[in-house]
RNA sequence: GGGCCGUUAGCUCAGUCGGUAGAGCAGCUGACUUUUAAUCAGUUGGUCGGGCGUUCGAAUCGCCCACGGCCCA
């Protein structure tokens, strides 16, 4: 280590001077303030007021809040609902104060109490007879007029994004919004809020590439969670016939505008109803969601409109496949041979082992599903992709399942579950062999989900709905960092 | 993994043809006390992401590396 990195910067160093001279007089870091408001109600009760109904009512408020600007007199203070303006009156206050005033600075945080007026021009300001520093920031905040716009230190110092950026702060409010309301449109119909493992000896309920870990008491591997899939199932053969879950799955795999290693998933299962029952129930959700978060059924994403207030389209994959590859002529997507011809047109490595389920579904991935913009449920997934969706009763090659997109991306997947335990012990067989076969995604055998499945799973429907990706539509932003608080980043060294 | 773009003061950004590195904000000194990106005067601040090379001379040209962004797989 070099003299270089352990200098301080000067501003920095200021800073660090001003708080050693803080400690010698008392206490730096103050923890007996308590305000009475904030800012932003304040500015929505009185700042219709007049100066004069103002200075008649005499309304004397503490506050508390971060300065984020000073202009001539005034501070600017931001709390978490707003800003106000702290006025210093020289003619008011003690020189004590007033010295010690002067020597705050921009980021610091500041408690001051005092009658709320109104300045000739028009904006509400405390007029300060007490003030006290609580925290003395060490670090300068970026400029006040650009905020922080440098997407790394955005991501890496998301703290700053906050306090700068106002849009910012208003996309991670809506994510709460939205999740608040899909617990409360699940809870009113009867579901139950569970929690199920996050680290699992088998990992199951989806093919993704898990994060290992290791039990050191137990010497066992354990498996950060692809999906909470396979429990929440038990939890229905257990009677808990309605039951969601709202939390983190792991995938050990790359970074992108859509892929984040860690990312939310809602997970919920209804016994007694069929993946019609869940798609209807799905539209009325989103459609509920942009009511109450957007107060329209038009949502705009990256410049494209979506009426979420029309009925959702409804088409199988064969359908989309016909529909957007117009070459492909009807027959051959029932044969194996002139299917995976097409596949390899397309530039998709076909191998050996796929059957025509699989091709089929690769060449949707690639040619159908950046295309599906408007509120879309395509329908018959192959069972060869769906190793937990029950079969189709008019035609085995598909199962009862839908996955659902918009603005080309996928939502949500669901399906009537596969309660055949027998039948589901052939699949996950045939899943074992493709993992031997070399594919790394493919699911382990769960013998005691078979188990489970013995003592009888009743008919049931579930789903699982990405929020990061629902966030991101609602929010209108283009990457899943925009709705994380903390992305994976690679760590940059010192 | 591949392609393209970016990295200059704490922050937001300029930097011409390769010729001593600039502005605004923030900071500091002072004036000003009802300002609204406050204003006015003065002023501090740089390993130009890192390394190697070309050159009399590199922020600028070349190569390698790091980190980030976008696109593709």
């Amino acid at each position: 280590m070099n003299d270089k990195t352990q200098e301080e910067h000067k501003l920095i160093a200021q800073r660090r001077e001003k708080l050693r001279k803080l400690r010698e007089r008392g206490i730096p870091f103050p923890n007996d303030f308590r305000r009475n408001a904030l800012a932003g109600e304040l500015q929505k009760e009185l700042g219709d007021k007049s100066k004069e109904e103002l200075e008649a009512l005499d309304r004397r408020v503490a506050v508390a809040g971060r300065i984020m600007a000073k202009r001539g007199p005034f501070l600017v203070i931001q709390d978490m609902s707003g800003r106000i303006q702290f006025y210093v009156d020289r003619k008011k206050l003690s020189k004590e104060l007033l010295d010690e005033i002067k020597t705050w600075d921009i980021g610091d945080i500041v408690g001051g109490e005092g009658p709320v007026h109104k300045s000739g021009k028009g904006d509400l300001y405390v007029n300060l007879d007490k003030a006290v520093l609580l925290t003395k920031s060490l670090r300068p905040l970026p400029e006040k007029w650009h905020g922080l716009s440098d997407t790394e230190l955005r991501y890496r110092q998301r703290y700053l994004d906050l306090i700068m950026n106002p849009e910012s702060r208003e996309v991670f409010l809506m994510r709460s919004r939205i999740i608040d309301y899909i617990r409360d449109f699940l809870k009113q119909r009867g579901f139950v809020e569970v929690e199920t493992p996050m680290m699992q000896v088998i990992p199951g309920g989806a093919t993704a590439r898990p994060f290992v870990t290791h039990h050191n008491a137990l010497d066992l591997p354990l498996y950060l969670r692809i999906a909470p899939e396979l429990y929440l199932k038990r939890l229905v053969v257990g009677g808990f016939e309605k039951v969601f879950e709202i939390n983190r799955n792991f995938r050990n795999e790359g970074l992108s505008t859509r892929h984040n290693p860690e990312f939310t998933m809602l997970e919920f299962y209804e016994a007694y109803a069929d993946y019609h029952d869940l798609m209807d129930l799905t539209e009325e959700l989103l459609r509920g969601i942009a009511r109450d978060i957007k107060g329209t059924t038009e949502i705009t994403y990256q410049g494209e409109t979506y009426d979420f207030g029309k009925p959702f389209a409804r088409m199988t994959v064969k359908e989309a496949i016909l529909h957007f590859n117009p070459d492909i002529p009807a027959e051959d997507v029932e044969d194996r041979e002139k299917a995976a011809e097409h596949a390899r047109r397309l530039g998709i490595e076909v191998k050996e082992s796929w059957g025509l389920g699989k091709i089929l579904i690769e060449i949707f991935e690639k040619t159908v599903e950046h295309n599906l913009k408007d509120p879309t449920f395509i329908t018959e997934y192959p069972t060869e992709v769906s190793p937990l969706a029950r079969r189709s009763d008019t035609d085995p090659f598909v199962t009862d399942r839908f996955e659902f997109f918009v603005g080309g991306r996928e939502i949500a997947n669901g399906f009537s579950e596969l309660n055949d335990p027998e039948d589901q012990a052939e699949r996950f067989r045939r899943q074992v062999e493709e993992k031997e076969a070399g594919d790394d995604e493919a699911m382990h055998f769960d013998e005691d989900y078979v188990r489970a499945l013995e003592h009888g799973l009743p008919p049931t429907a579930g789903e699982g709905i990405g929020i990061d990706r629902l966030v991101m539509l609602f929010a209108d932003v283009p990457s899943i960092r925009d709705v994380l608080f903390f992305p994976h980043m690679r760590p940059r060294e010192s």
